[in-house]
DNA sequence: GATTGATCATAC
DNA sequence: GTATGATCAATC
């Protein structure tokens, strides 16, 4: 798949990101020279790696910022006709004891989630990758309320992890910030230390946002479609 | 229909 | 295995 040089500068990035709405993915997949799967359920991130390919995202599974330089993430989002995301948004992974983070401040996601490029992307589930189409991106830095509705969750939930308190971890925790498994598979594990200071074997977990704050997040002024 | 727990692909 | 990119599918 072709992909775009990196973007200097944000309104270049803006520019771009303006340049390819109304793009259906088949269009956007034919333009990088990309072939459309056909079905989302074995390509789960190919809308995420291609609108990356199409903006100029660097590749690659490091854990820096979508557009480093501009210190910009990228999220496609798949949204409903009237705007509103069908999906949670995943964050990152959940520190684990040894590796646990001190802070909000220091958080990853924190860091994550300071400056965000969301792009929707219309279409139902289950409907042919190559006819949805790609949304108006917005360019989201939380603002104070949000901010602090993020911290507050955050605290709440990796207090449960570095106090090993890992029975009570599931996804009805947190109001804008959850916890839900994020693994290979249920087979999948981490190595987690307990109440009692014990290693056992828990589910891998990651910090998704919820549904309804994205969806608040991207609707933020919105006059028109998506 | 929304949500939670489970799952899929790829790079290194 | 850990990071990236997320959506699926059973259940509420």
């Amino acid at each position: 798949m072709h992909r775009a040089a990196p973007p200097t500068s944000l309104p270049e990035l803006e520019a771009r990101a303006a340049a390819i709405i109304g793009l259906s993915l088949g269009q956007l997949a034919a333009d990088l020279g990309a072939g459309v799967p056909t079905e989302l359920r074995r390509a789960k991130g190919w809308i995420g790696q291609l609108v990356e390919a199409a903006l100029g995202a660097e590749a690659g599974s490091k854990p820096t910022p979508d557009f480093e330089a501009l210190g910009v993430e990228l999220k496609t989002i798949p949204v409903a006709e009237d705007g509103r995301p069908h999906e949670s948004t995943f964050v990152c992974t959940a520190p684990i004891e040894g590796a646990f983070e001190a802070s909000w401040e220091e958080s990853r996601v924190r860091r994550k989630l300071a400056r965000v490029l969301w792009v929707p992307v219309w279409g139902r589930r289950g409907e042919d990758l190559a006819t949805r189409v790609i949304g108006r991106p917005r360019l989201w830095v939380p603002d104070p309320q949000e901010e602090a509705a993020l911290a507050q969750d955050w605290r709440d939930l990796s207090e449960l992890i570095v106090g090993g308190e890992l029975h009570r971890i599931h996804g009805r925790l947190g109001r804008v910030l959850q916890l839900r498994p994020k693994g290979a598979n249920a087979g999948d594990f981490a190595w987690m230390m307990d109440e009692e200071g014990e290693w056992v074997r828990a589910v891998p977990y990651g910090f998704y946002l919820r549904a309804r704050f994205t969806r608040a997040v991207i609707g933020r002024r919105r006059r028109e479609g998506p």
